[in-house]
RNA sequence: UGGGCUAUCGCCAAGCGGUAAGGCACAGGACUUUGACUCCUGCAUUCGCUGGUUCGAAUCCAGCUAGUCCAG
């Protein structure tokens, strides 16, 4: 018999996940990882143990906790206060699943001797006729969650099952309820899982070890200044709503520039463009994009983003340049570009940076 | 100091005697395994002040106040 470890948040995704894979028969191990220490009380919204201690008992599966606050932090929390305060708007959940939850479930797996980890994804693992691993768009694209997964390692992905890829949420939700699991109608995760209280911006104001820069311009792009703002920490390219400033037409965030402390604003149709640059990339259908190749695929630039058609490109050794067939509105600098084949599945991504 | 013009929500701005449009901003909610975007709802019993005319005024009249422009 497979045994498989299942990292379980205490959702119901994670719950219906285990539920399925010991019907399939496999040897099921309930495991939670523990990524946060709440000052505040409130668990973190991805790992609520006592609920999943709950499941895994419901589900009469063995059920253990393991401890990676040490690694949340340096390589979730404190990267994330960095790049806000260095301009960028980072995506925390993406760099979580790879060198948190699946280099510790895969861990967990090693110690427990199991042959596999499986998470409540809604995506499908598809293995390649030229032997490579990736993730495909699930059947149901509105709970579609591959663009959190692009970074994971061939490793991670050839040791990893997603069993509900080909169900809504809907279905799952009623597997739960048969099932007589208690969370059934547990509300959709939502938010930075470890920020419980107040907002992000709070969170970086307390947690930063330097000095922050504070107040400073509004600035247009010709460099008129237009106002004051309270600190770049609290804006992100795109952003309309908190810039207290009234003009006739709405505004919004164009850039953020950290080393003058400016933020400039622009209307609207000034935050649309067709070429887009990514680095820190990593690759699932294929190795690599050779010099000189241009590939067709189509391009999601942050999480609901409903993909865009374009040609991906090396633009230097470490850059991918990214030239949409339409304009994208908005693309962010430390946002996740990923690319997607024909087939929806992931050709691979990186964070988006200017140049 | 004369003469003109303007004073309506935090900002812009309709209104022209019949009982306060709209946009921006803001607040709340929906959406959401990131930040945003988006969507929905709310937001002046009151029109610089004081009187007057009228059944009825933000709208007409007078005075006052403030700002603004021209002349000095």
């Amino acid at each position: 018999m497979k045994k498989v470890v299942v990292g379980m948040s205490g959702g119901v995704d994670s719950a219906v996940c285990a539920y399925l894979l010991k019907k399939e028969g496999y040897d099921v191990i309930g495991v939670t990882l523990r990524t946060w220490e709440s000052t505040d009380g409130n668990e973190s919204r991805c790992c609520e143990i006592d609920d999943a201690r709950n499941i895994a008992y419901k589900l009469d599966i063995p059920f253990q906790t393991y401890n990676c606050i040490k690694e949340f932090d340096e390589v979730v929390a404190k990267p994330f206060v960095k790049d806000y305060v260095n301009g960028m708007t980072p995506n925390p959940c993406i760099e979580c699943n790879k060198c948190v939850k699946w280099t510790k479930m895969l861990y967990a797996a090693d110690v427990l001797e199991a042959d596999f980890v499986a998470t409540g994804h809604y995506a499908t693992i598809v293995k390649l006729d030229n032997g490579r691993y990736t993730v495909k768009k699930a059947d149901f694209a509105a709970k579609d969650q591959t663009y959190m997964l692009y970074r994971l390692t061939q490793e991670q992905l050839s040791r990893t099952l997603m069993p509900l890829g080909k169900y809504s949420k809907e279905e799952v939700r009623n597997i739960a309820k048969e099932a007589g699991i208690h969370v059934a109608d547990k509300p959709d995760s939502q938010e930075i899982c470890f920020i419980t209280s107040g907002t992000y911006a709070d969170y970086i104001e307390e947690n930063f070890d330097g000095e922050l820069k504070g107040e400073g311009d509004f600035v247009d792009v010709n460099g008129n200044v237009l106002g004051r703002h309270k600190g770049i920490i609290h804006y992100t390219v795109g952003q309309r709503k908190g810039l207290g400033i009234a003009f006739g037409v709405p505004m919004f965030v164009k850039e953020i520039r950290p080393e003058s402390n400016e933020v400039v604003l622009c209307e609207d149709e000034a935050l649309y463009t067709d070429r887009v640059y990514c680095n820190t990339l990593n690759f699932l259908s294929i190795e690599g994009i050779k010099e000189g190749e241009r590939i067709p695929a189509r391009v999601k630039i942050r999480y609901r983003h409903e993909g865009e058609s374009a040609f991906i490109s090396m633009y230097d050794k470490d850059t991918v340049l990214i030239e949409f067939e339409k304009k994208v509105r908005a693309a962010t600098a430390g946002q996740s570009a990923v690319f997607y084949d024909a087939n929806d599945c992931v050709i691979g991504g990186g964070k988006i940076v200017l140049l």
